[in-house]
DNA sequence: TCCTACAATGGACTGCGTCTAAGTCAAGAT
DNA sequence: ATCTTGACTTAGACGCAGTCCATTGTAGGA
């Protein structure tokens, strides 16, 4: 995450406590957390962050490619520090986990031309569905 | 579309002019419209009609399988009446056009077992992005 | 140390969707 | 044909996620 921290420095941002602590909750592998979820761990460690604040500091994490935005079916957005390796996502219907996935060959690939209606298809989103482990046998 | 109305009727519920009206609406091919679009189109034909009726019949097409859910990136949800072939989405990121695709083979075949993790996988969605021939040419 | 452009704040506001209490009505019973 | 009743519809209040804005604060350069 210094990375990222130092990132921001190189394109000329302005380096404060709130941007310090937003990257710091994202740190780690399989996170996906809603920007509540951010809110709440940041105000930890600095009580006085704001909501906008972290709205804002997400967005921009998000512009620059360091953080992805996963759309979740009606709920509220998550936001996912694993922008360095493609990968799409496996959600449980049980209980809304979320796991890091990486399926064979390329997504894209399996969409034909004929099937492309002359658009310039850049990107492909996956979202697997099924029951975890834990849901599974709770039946 | 009389075959839903027909279907709603074997499940015992109440045939309305309310649902005749939102089965209407939704009738046709390649039909992704909001909540509201579904509303202020009924409204032509039953201008009483409110929000709420629209929501509770949409959510009953949905339980029952008619009718399918689009989740869209922040913004409101779509209703699909293609329900019976399965296919996925192709977006346009300028200007939202929604068109039905059919990749070639099952998109659940790309995931190995050792990307499942335990999970019972029984559903896939994919969502290709790109610019559509408008957009593209529009710059 | 001082300046100031940029960032943070909190609260109002919007869009999308849900819920509730009261009124209405489709369809079976008589 | 009329009655009855539980299911359906309605308007509006409400809730959540996210945005916007005017004001206040501050990082970092002079
Ligand atoms: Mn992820
Ligand atoms: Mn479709
Ligand atoms: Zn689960
Ligand atoms: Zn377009």
């Amino acid at each position: 995450m210094s990375d990222l921290l130092e990132r921001l420095r190189e394109r000329g941002w302005r380096l404060t406590a709130q941007r310090r602590v937003v990257a710091e909750v994202l740190d780690g592998d399989h996170v996906h957390l809603t920007a509540d979820e951010v809110h709440a761990r940041a105000a930890r460690r600095l009580p006085e962050i704001s909501r906008a604040t972290v709205y804002n500091t997400l967005g921009e994490m998000v512009s620059i490619g360091e953080v992805i935005e996963v759309a979740t079916d009606g709920r509220a957005k998550r936001y996912d520090p694993n922008a360095h390796r493609a990968h799409q996502h496996l959600v449980c219907a049980g209980c809304g986990t979320i796991r890091d996935v990486h399926p064979t060959g390329d997504p894209l690939a399996a969409l034909p031309d004929t099937e492309r209606f002359g658009f310039a298809v850049s990107a492909v989103e996956v979202t697997y569905r099924g029951l975890c482990p834990d849901c599974r046998s709770a039946g």
